[in-house]
DNA sequence: CATTATTTTTAGGGCACGCTAAAACTTAGG
DNA sequence: CCTAAGTTTTAGCGTGCCCTAAAAATAATG
């Protein structure tokens, strides 16, 4: 039943994990490290091992040891007791695997009929499977959106991404006119509500009323005047809309 | 930059896998071990450990010792020398694994144009990291296709496949008329070359002659006459024709 | 049926990633 | 500026999956 067990070459030293077959190969943990730091690191361009441990659901020694492995790569640097700074084949790394996930997260809304509040999970793991070909056929199949049904600026191909920051709600005066522009795609429950009384990206919010002591606010969005809490509100990013009477 | 480290949980004893979000799961390498065995071991019901190594081009010292894990998690039965058959939940296993295979090779072809030759590789990283959700908006948007685009037939989602066995056209008279059913995905030349024949699945096929001596076959598809080897025409899978004059 | 060939398994490692507990370093606060 | 608290790293391990080399079992053959 074959003797020709041997003829297959076999060229697989290391552990080549899923991934994405692509140049820079990295593994599925590997890019949600560098993700992570990313997306941690923000403005100031550092971020903490304890932070990146958080985020990710690990341990802080996971991530000293997983750090060190990154920076022997060149996909970041390092200093120990200092924090670590993507490199910029880590930050190119990093940017290619958020337009994936933001485009199938896209993907799924658009063409396939997903709920925008379920659609994270799934792209969290096929981002790490999707070649870049088949990513820009999804992007090419959609008109090569710029931003996620969550609002999310999708970087493009070459790595670069809109970097603007956003008001939130929360930061609005009562009057104020503003478009959402974004949401975490992380929360459901939020998502959910949100969808709920239509503020989604691109709807026209107004803030009508702030209750006194940092109290919820009433907004106007559409036809409907729901109120919502602070913390809600801290998570909704807008941008002013000319006022034009 | 936060004290809150430690408020996320971090259930997370083994080593989860990339895997799909579902029911019973297993590992990426579980998965493609389950389904090497599922049609290796064909009509046989056993599949023999060096048979499984040279597809999954890995030793056969390391099949024995996935094998042993298999059988501890009664995903296939073993018994040393004696070669391996999937359990019924092992069976399941690689059914649902093979769906999201042929479904997703389907829907790549179908809604993202992808070429017929090369969605094999895709597919063999998707189907790790689909959701069964994902995969069945996928069937849903295809129309629950019975069979992908290479004729392979897809089981239904509670585990049934169609197993017919077809003719080669290797083994067709001459004279004798047959529609193509099937050809594997594997060999992207090959697939490339029948698309440049027209010999897809559905395509009539009619063996004009036959050269002596095992000698190539003359067919007609459509208006050519593709001269083919044998090698080629054991490959093809075809179902006979009426031969209505 | 004994010897050789083939297949399969064991033995002994390696690497990526994860964990806990304890040590080392930094930062904050009195 | 010194101590306590917080953060980060080290030490030591476990698991999954893979490898090579050598031993053991099975199969093939003169």
């Amino acid at each position: 039943m074959s003797a020709d067990a041997k003829r297959i070459p076999r060229p697989r030293p290391g552990n080549t994990q899923p991934s994405s077959a692509d140049r820079q190969r990295v593994s599925a943990p590997v890019e949600d490290y560098l993700k992570a730091i990313y997306d941690l690191a923000g403005r100031s361009g550092t971020a903490s091992t304890n932070d990146v441990a958080a985020r990710l659901g690990v341990s802080p020694a996971s991530v000293t040891g997983m750090i060190r492995r990154l920076a022997e790569q060149d996909l970041l640097e390092y200093e120990r007791y200092r924090g670590v700074r993507l490199s910029e084949s880590g930050r190119v790394v990093a940017l290619r695997t958020i337009r994936r996930h933001r485009i199938i997260e896209s993907y799924l809304t658009e063409k396939l009929g997903y709920p925008w509040d379920r659609v994270h999970d799934e792209a969290e793991r096929l981002e790490h499977a999707a070649s870049d070909e088949l990513v820009e056929h999804m992007a090419t199949a959609l008109g090569n959106p710029t931003a996620d049904p969550h609002g999310a600026p999708i970087p493009t191909a070459d790595g670069h991404v809109d970097e603007r920051r956003h008001l939130s709600l929360a930061e609005l005066d009562v009057g104020q006119r503003a478009r959402m522009v974004r949401v975490s795609d992380k929360n459901p429950r939020l998502l959910r509500y949100l969808a709920e009384i239509d503020l989604t990206p691109g709807a026209e919010v107004r803030v009508l009323e702030r209750a006194p002591f940092d109290g919820p606010l009433t907004l106007r969005v559409g036809a409907t005047e729901p109120v919502v809490g602070l913390g809600l509100a801290a998570q909704v990013l807008v941008e002013a809309v000319a006022d034009e009477e």
